[in-house]
DNA sequence: CCAGTGCCCTGCTCGC
DNA sequence: TGCGAGCAGGGCACTG
């Protein structure tokens, strides 16, 4: 499943291919990725042919193309959503949703090839943003007029911090509400932590809440609450200022170097992440590892369900609080 | 407004 | 080899 840093890996190599090219040709093969698009498939289509993409921006796991009709097409990838530059010619995969034909780039046509259609796309309305624009890494990238093909960055170059100017600060509709992400350069870390103690609830769902924190999945908020040595049902309302800030710092080191290791792989037109094989290199240290040994103190990893999904800890550097 | 629950989806794996 | 159960989980509708 694609993560903050996958996604963040699609959000480059769209920028970087995509920008100044042309949609056309949109064809929709199965409803339901489109689902979010109200007003239909066929408003849908027309709502993109012929429009020029301007930019590529991210908010935690959203992501969208800006348009210079005004509008945006975001994505959300889901559980097992993908967007792939292909050569038309190129067999259509199982799964494959949503084609769209680009005119004026690299031949290539992008590709929503979604398993579970958890994700989708549509074409939504931008409005001004309450908080200063959309962050996130990206945004308008610093290259952005270099036309489709631009050279590859450098390899282990750090991430590219996105800078946007008022005119800039739109961001669309179904994602106004979500907060900025972990990776956000200017996410305010104090105004977050005075947020999570107002809160009376537990510290793992307060992290997955997107309307605090947006960008920490099911994976990274168990391997934060490692680092941090804290169970996941600690009440944020009585963590103190420097726990906060460590769990906060953890979220937010766990996804930088995801990010590194996923932008390893990022060369060419491959946009794309498997998410499947990439956990298993990511030395995850509690997601996963039900039975085996805690990387610090060796006591067997517990899996625990909660919220309809699983609680990987560590049962010793992560003591569950009292009365729970 | 806030806290918390359940559902949407498909395909893979496991046990019998 | 068949087959049902369990599992994966972000986002959102919904309840209290």
């Amino acid at each position: 499943m694609p993560e903050l840093p996958e996604v963040e890996v699609v959000r480059r190599g769209l920028a970087r291919w995509m920008i100044g090219t042309t949609i056309d040709q949109v064809e929709v093969l199965h409803p339901r990725p489109v689902r979010r698009h109200e007003a239909g498939i066929d408003d849908f289509v027309a709502r993109l042919n012929g429009v020029t993409v301007t930019d590529v921006v991210r908010r935690g796991k959203f992501l969208w193309l800006t348009l210079d009709s005004g509008e945006a097409l975001m994505a959300h990838l889901g559980m097992s959503g993908q967007l792939l530059l292909e050569a038309p010619d190129a067999p259509d995969e199982k799964h494959l949703r949503v084609r769209l034909g680009l005119q004026g780039g690299t031949g290539r046509e992008l590709r929503f090839v979604d398993q579970r259609m958890f994700g989708g796309l549509a074409v939504v309305e931008m409005i001004k943003t309450t908080d200063g624009g959309p962050g996130g890494l990206g945004g308008v990238p610093d290259d952005a007029e270099i036309p489709p093909g631009r050279p590859e960055p450098a390899r282990g170059e750090g991430p590219v911090e996105g800078e946007y100017s008022a005119e800039e600060a739109l961001i669309p509709v179904p994602v106004a509400h979500i907060a900025r992400d972990a990776l956000d350069p200017a996410l305010d870390v104090d105004l977050l932590a005075a947020r999570l103690k107002r809160r009376e609830t537990g510290l793992k769902r307060a992290l997955l809440d997107q309307t605090l924190i947006s960008g920490i999945g099911n994976i990274y908020a168990d391997e934060a609450l490692w680092r941090a040595r804290l169970h996941y049902e600690r009440p944020t309302h009585k963590l103190n200022r420097p726990t906060l800030n460590r769990i906060l710092a953890d979220a937010q080191n766990v996804m930088r170097e995801a990010l590194a290791q996923g932008g390893t792989s990022f060369d060419s037109l491959y946009v794309d992440v498997n998410g499947q094989s990439g956990y298993f290199e990511r030395g995850l240290d509690a997601y996963g590892r039900e039975g085996e040994a805690c990387h610090r103190c060796g006591t067997q990893i517990r899996r625990e369900t909660f919220m309809n999904r699983s609680s990987f800890f560590c049962p010793k550097c992560q003591p569950k609080p009292r009365g729970s």
